[in-house]
DNA sequence: ACATAAAACCGATTGACGATCGGTTTTATG
DNA sequence: CATAAAACCGATCGTCAATCGGTTTTATGT
């Protein structure tokens, strides 16, 4: 999945404020970059085709709305992003393992672990 | 960083045999695909460029080489990748490596906590 | 030193794709 | 059913990977 900045913008505009429809999203950024409405409208467009945002029409417009968390969909990119040199599975989170730790303090591999304690109790 | 697909394999074909040159590429990838030589060697310049091989020149030809591992290059994507949507929260960062992880199975999340644990004794 | 083969380098072309936006069509609603 | 609002269409531009022909540079054997 290849995002252009003003995909990315609005996806993480739609995260904060959701839902949303086009003439809001460009109200908002009018201030930030200077998009004309129909460039908001073509890349809320391509983000409903890319299947990341689902819409229904309210009225006039179409309200938007994203169809994953920004956790999910984060988790999404890197697992794709790893998986393009990456097959074995095991080899996979650890090389996500090595991303996630690169730079890592101890508070967050002691957190880090205890989310993983928890998952694994989770599921049994 | 935005990479092709001859690009990637390219460095997939470094991670396994490197160093190599152009034409040894080259070789190698003709039961592949269909590339010139010229081709191989523009893309393993533009990769250069990018900064992820070295290369020395032995005799005619230059040898390339990797600059990081497999795991260190993707772990670095997937930071990346990460910080595209995500600023400093370590929390919703290891929030999406959880849901990396979604259908992970029991073994795997052992064996991650192992590297956990591995990872924090080392670093005192 | 110099000819030559080998490789590097240059430049042009093509194909995707995101961003952009003007203009036309569709549609919700007073 | 008129009309304003929004959706939709299509064209253009910029960037970048892939492609490769042709030229320049360079390593090396004689």
């Amino acid at each position: 999945m290849n995002l252009g900045e003003l995909e990315k913008s609005i996806l993480q505009y739609l995260w904060q404020y959701q839902p949303a429809d086009a003439k809001t999203v460009h109200g908002y950024f009018s201030e930030l970059r200077s998009s004309s409405l129909n460039t908001i409208q073509s890349a809320l467009d391509r983000l409903y085709k890319k299947g990341l945002l689902t819409r229904n029409k309210q009225g006039h417009a179409f309200q938007y709305q994203t169809l994953q968390s920004k956790e999910e969909f984060v988790g999404q990119l890197m697992n794709d992003v790893a998986a393009d040199f990456i097959s074995a599975e095991p080899d996979r989170l650890q090389a996500a393992f090595i991303s996630m730790t690169q730079n890592a303090d101890e508070d967050a591999l002691a957190n880090l672990e205890k989310l993983i304690q928890q998952r694994r109790s989770q599921q049994k």
